[in-house]
DNA sequence: TGCGTTATGTTATAACTTAACATAACAGCA
DNA sequence: TGCTGTTATGTTAAGTTATAACATAACGCA
């Protein structure tokens, strides 16, 4: 239908799918402004919401900022492991976890839209020294 | 230790537990100006960051905002439900999820030290209707 | 009382997000 | 082709959320 909002969220997709960490909506303006200086943070907002909208990127509520979805897809809510240190985002999905929410919801008759599961820590990587003190 | 810095955020407190929604920071702000018209964000934001940090309050991260902890404490992440039709928001112990979790982190060599759990979508009051269409 | 510590006040600004309206690109049809 | 409706984008402006940086004041203790 729209493949003339495409071109702006494949350029957002692009500069995401570059980087492992999470970047902010002035992140990416920045970095789309280097070929298109007159870029406002609307049209930014309006890629993303769209690119969120259809799972092609996820929103980190906790850091307000983007990451590039990693493509396995199945339309199915990811936890999301946000490394403190080094900034890299990792995504996992988690059936056992989305059960348990379900069934928490049911029993409090909550009808859930939208789920937002995030871990915020340490990865692998920085977790484990190579040179402990 | 700090009996003075406890005053502000008791009035902060206050102001969260008289409600069942959410607050932003500057609704409390809003309210707080009412006694004392002359309080700046950064005092909020203090205040929030004590009762966050010591679990009286809690941060919604989807929607930048927070709620008083319902008070039955026990030192562990709550999963958060928030009716986007009325605004209430509820705070349930899940177990289950948070063992979920654990394991799923531990797989990746993760180590978490704060969990977001967050569920959007409608309450059981405002998911059944009175007089249905 | 004087000193170190910590909270609060104050000013300013940064960072994130959206409203509202103007313009331009495209699709389909006369 | 040219009109027209629709949707994306541009543009301006402002609203909302959050923090940096430094000044001041309250307190605890020697």
């Amino acid at each position: 239908m729209a493949t003339r909002g495409e071109r702006m969220q494949a350029h957002v997709l692009a500069v995401l799918q570059q980087n492992r960490r999470s970047l902010s909506a002035y992140d990416i303006l920045g970095a789309l402004r280097q070929s298109n200086p007159k870029l406002a943070p609307p049209t930014i907002y309006r890629a993303l919401a769209a690119l969120t909208e259809n799972g092609k990127v996820h929103r980190l509520e906790s850091l307000n900022s983007y990451v590039a979805c990693d493509g396995h897809h199945a339309d199915e809510t990811r936890v999301l492991s946000i490394c403190d240190d080094c900034g890299a985002v990792a995504e996992t999905a988690a059936p056992d976890v989305m059960n348990d929410l379900s069934k928490l919801a049911a029993t409090s008759g909550f009808v859930p839209s939208r789920h937002v599961v995030e871990m915020l820590g340490q990865c692998g990587d920085c977790a484990t020294p190579e040179a402990p003190k």
